[in-house]
DNA sequence: GCCAACGTTGGC
DNA sequence: GCCAACGTTGGC
């Protein structure tokens, strides 16, 4: 069992939008970074994951979702007329995948970046230490730290 | 809207 | 395989 923090833009797929998909969740799609689909595919049924807003007022963890099934190819790749078409991608070589990931729970309050900075016990946390990774790896000490400020 | 930090691409 | 040019992410 693993926990995770996955990143999105609520203007184009909040923690609302989660919580209307109900108990079938949805696919995390349109992961196109090598380094966070690597950690998409280590990805597994009954995985926690953080819910964290970017590139809006306050950025920062909003909430909690959990991994509903296993990684698999992402169909969007291969089909034109979606916005995550990859060209390079092939039926025998899709390149990107995705998981499907429902709504959890929502936080009395946003958990922002700037209280994750400064709080102790989270210097080495992967989103802290790298800003641009989209899906990021939680470990169980830090998930205690975060959760115990929620 | 700016720009720093990275990731990706492609010429050589 | 190097590296310059370019694109993207995402905080501010």
């Amino acid at each position: 069992m693993a926990n995770w923090l996955l990143k999105t833009e609520p203007d184009e797929f909040s923690l609302d939008d989660l919580e209307a998909k109900g108990p079938n969740g949805e696919p995390w799609n349109g992961i196109r970074n090598y380094q966070a689909r690597n950690f998409l595919k280590q990805m597994q049924p009954g995985d926690r994951v953080l819910i964290y807003h970017s590139s809006c007022a306050v950025p920062g963890i909003v909430g909690e979702g959990e991994v509903i099934g296993q990684p698999y190819a992402d169909p969007d790749a291969l089909n034109p007329e979606s916005k995550y078409f990859d060209p390079k991608s092939t039926a025998d070589n899709t390149r990107w995948w995705v998981v499907d990931v429902r709504f959890k729970r929502r936080w009395p309050q946003t958990v922002s970046l700037k209280t994750l900075k400064q709080q102790t016990g989270l210097d080495s946390m992967a989103l802290l230490r790298q800003g641009r990774l989209s899906v990021s790896p939680v470990t169980e000490k830090e998930w205690e730290v975060i959760s115990s400020i929620a």
